[in-house]
DNA sequence: GGAATGTTGCAACTGATTCTCAATACAAGG
DNA sequence: CCTTGTATTGAGAATCAGTTGCAACATTCC
């Protein structure tokens, strides 16, 4: 068993809730996911494993695994709420191009010694952080330009 | 005529749009609120003033104040947006308590240095960054205390 | 077995946001 | 003035991601 069903399990139980069988294969499919993804993805992909499981289920598991901590909330675009899995894995910066849609990750540890000092001196207690960065990529730049130069 | 008038204006007239009566409504409202606010916060305001202004007319306007570098979408919670005016304010982050949905703010210049570095490092070009923490404001965390101790 | 409690799929619902469209304003040219 | 083209608007309809009610199941505990 994989750490983060243990993980899922024992949450699970800490709150009188069971890891039944659609919980398992969301957790899986999550956790085979290296994207961001919105419900309805993490629903596709599920539905190519097994057939017993629902959207609403999904809508319904998921904020269970983001209380868990295996799961956060991305970013938002589009209209949709992304996700991730983050057991394991190191919190990082969401840079979104507005042209193509790309999102590139960065470190977020080298903000945090900052962000912790402002926490304190409001003595707020933090659960989530979530740094999104919205502009151009350097591809659509690039492109940008071209198009400029052949405008011209 | 306000700073924040002749730069909508100036913004419009360069997409060949004009500043109606309606934007101008909304607008004086965005600077007259100093909280963060949702569509609909927005159009009750401005509904106090006149009754020429339509919901529809909000939210065209909201994306065209964005575009101008006078409002930035502040943060998301229960499911709708919220937004201010940030002309002639600094950037901040946004803390937000998700027991009693407080906001409060702090400086984000001092974490300017690390994005710059890291938008160059990736040669992004940044337009907007939003970063919002959420968990546990001091005065929620008090009350949780007071009543585990009621409890025991 | 039977009660209590949690789970799920399905379909209906919700509600913020967007869109459609007919009416209106307004500028430019004749 | 009149005509034409373009931008604008309010009202209401439409969209659609996300939520919820509910009846059928599953499990656990007497
Ligand atoms: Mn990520
Ligand atoms: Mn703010
Ligand atoms: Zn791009
Ligand atoms: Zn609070």
């Amino acid at each position: 068993m994989q750490d983060y069903e243990k993980i899922f399990k024992a949450f699970l139980a800490g709150k009188g809730l069971k890891l039944t069988m659609p919980r398992r294969y969301i957790l899986e499919e999550v956790f085979r996911l290296h994207e961001h993804f919105n419900a309805e993805d993490l629903y596709a992909k599920v539905k190519l494993v097994t057939r017993d499981v629902s959207l609403a289920t999904v809508y319904r598991t998921l904020p269970l695994l983001m209380e868990a901590g295996l799961v956060q909330h991305a970013l938002r675009s589009s209209g949709r709420d992304r996700f991730e899995h983050i057991y394991g894995h190191p919190k990082h910066v969401h840079w979104l191009c507005r042209n193509c849609g790309a999102i590139q990750e960065t470190d977020l540890q080298a903000l945090m010694p900052v962000i912790k000092k402002q926490a304190d001196a409001i003595r707020f207690k933090t659960d989530d952080i979530e740094l999104s960065i919205r502009g151009i990529c350097w591809k659509c730049a690039l492109l940008e330009n071209e198009n400029h130069i052949e405008k011209e």
